[in-house]
DNA sequence: CACTGGTCTGCAATCGATTGCAACATTTTC
DNA sequence: GAAAATGTTGCAATCGATTGCAGACCAGTG
């Protein structure tokens, strides 16, 4: 900075300013340190700015398996956003390979990240609400239970409700649910949703964790009970589950939505290129990424934000639905 | 830093090399001072450092489209391999919602990050081989034609060529590819092991840029040729297009692999749960992200580092593909 | 012409760590 | 017992920007 200095005949200082707040400069030298910047190439030092003004530029997703496609989408919407406001994106994997979380105070640091937006409802953030000395914090798409957290998140109950009022409108009376994790707080909150839309329709239960593999057994799952006692309409709390439930159902012969109907969660983009197109409750997912970057984003500015941000989920009607048999 | 100093009777200095460089102080003061540290919770500021050691912690990876599942996984990989060794994974689009690419420039700049991944081919990167004033730069994935960046790539000529070989040892005598853009990199390296495999089989290529929209296209496209015309083994330059495409022969009566049968590539997860499960060359997506992390890390510590690191496709066996009709 | 007010610029301190050098203490060596 | 080697610690400079304060300069006013 002070080789531009001396090139434009000024100090140090004024080339700061110029770069930083040009407005108090005169015209004329605004100009000979900006063709001097030019001719120099200079580019400023981050760490030496971020130091002085005790701040990172950064903000960092925390999120849980990084490698789940469904996040893709989310941390695109975020960096896009992020890149807007002149902050960079960081993001880590708040599990070990083992499935442990990883010492996640490395990140909860003001002189690493700005601010932290969580992804993983079980990270172990529960105390942190008030805490003074950390970067802001929020959660998106999940949440921590009790803690006082600001929220970013699909209404899911109300998504719930939609996919099994979707099954009722067509006239299923068994609906099976396949879940979540026990504890999670996606699958509590779909699940009400799901059953406050139930009425008097007999609902069977399978357990599940969104994976593909859990929705895989959850086929095994159904097909093992007696043919009668089989439910006509599935609402799967995620996509890939759905998909794999399908499959496994075709695989052993059966047709959708012929014998059954199936409602997923999620609409990643590939379900809408099955055979049948998976019918899902779509979820905002760079809207979602936006909205929780614009949010920390106020935070940081110091702005006040709201407790909880709900999107909407929509019903996207395909082809794997249909009156039961 | 000082504070801990003063509570441990020593000074800054000490404070500092117990913490970066342990073995030069004396037991005892070591113990005074992380006892100090423990007490006050203190915690280093990372600009301070970064500032004075001249490096940021931070190697960015640049993603052409992050909403792409592909992704994850191998940033996955990054991100833990990166983590074990101190280093912080910043994520950048290099593309706008426009599609255009951004101005990355803002990205080359060493005091911004110590290393480069770039993961898009058709970035404006060619020139940059050897400027002793950025970062290191390499490739993954993609790479850039003539520009001499380290590589870490998949064999995708070999991925190719064992796609074909399969068909071909199926008895298929009329094979359909299912391309990428026609400039890509990847398009032409798996073009070439295909057709090196080829033998006298007559080949069919249809147009494509590896989204789900351009396998449904390729459906119709082979929908629209007489039946006779018609290839009967498919390779699918990725798992995306070759999961639309087969979705939209399913969705018209023709049956996989009765009819048709299909390779892919990449193996995304997914793929391996459809019915009937799509047969495809796998990539170790998450090994390339590792490799490519190390790679880097090389690079920064000032090591050696080879110039083409290829990893092996493997032939992912399932029921898209049998013999032709 | 002296004075006021405003605009612009530079000086120097500051952010929080790291590290070469020198000083001091403690051994080891001859 | 003196000299040399070794081990430990502090001083002070340094990384590269930002910014409060004060001084220089200029125009306008009485």
């Amino acid at each position: 900075m002070s080789d531009v200095a001396q090139r434009a005949g000024v100090s140090a200082s004024t080339v700061s300013r110029v770069l930083s707040n040009p407005g108090v400069v005169a015209e004329a030298t605004r100009e000979a340190v900006m063709r001097a910047v030019a001719e120099t190439g200079y580019r400023m030092n981050h760490a030496a700015r971020n130091l002085r003004k005790q701040r990172t530029g950064c903000v960092v997703a925390l999120v849980p398996n990084l490698g789940n496609p469904f996040f893709a989408k989310i941390l695109d919407g975020m960096g896009r956003e992020l890149a807007g406001a002149g902050y960079d994106l960081l993001v880590a994997d708040t599990l070990e390979d083992s499935g442990r979380h990883t010492r996640l105070d490395r990140f909860l640091d003001p002189s690493r990240a700005d601010g932290i937006i969580l992804l993983d409802g079980l990270a172990p953030f529960g105390d942190l609400a008030g805490r003074a000395d950390l970067p802001p914090v929020i959660t998106a798409c999940e949440w921590i239970e009790g803690a006082e957290l600001p929220r970013v998140m699909l209404d899911n109950r109300d998504g719930g409700r939609l996919a099994v009022a979707h099954l009722r409108g067509l006239g299923h009376s068994h609906i099976g649910l396949i879940g979540g994790p026990p504890g999670n707080v996606l699958h509590k909150a779909r699940r009400e949703g799901a059953l406050s839309a139930a009425g008097d329709a007999r609902i069977t239960e399978f357990p599940g964790d969104f994976t593909l593999q859990s929705g895989q057994q959850a086929a095994l799952a159904w097909q093992a009970l007696p043919a009668s006692d089989r439910p006509t309409g599935i609402f799967a709390f995620s996509d890939e589950m759905a998909c794999a439930f399908m499959s496994g159902l075709q695989r052993a012969g059966h047709h959708v939505p012929g014998d059954v109907s199936i409602v997923g969660f999620d609409d990643i983009e590939l379900v809408s290129h099955l055979a049948p197109a998976l019918t899902t409750i779509r979820q905002p997912k760079r809207e979602i990424g936006r909205k929780a970057a614009r949010i920390v984003l106020d935070r940081i500015a110091g702005r006040e934000i709201p407790a909880v941000t709900l999107l909407a989920p929509r019903l996207m009607l395909r082809e794997t639905t249909a009156p039961p048999p």
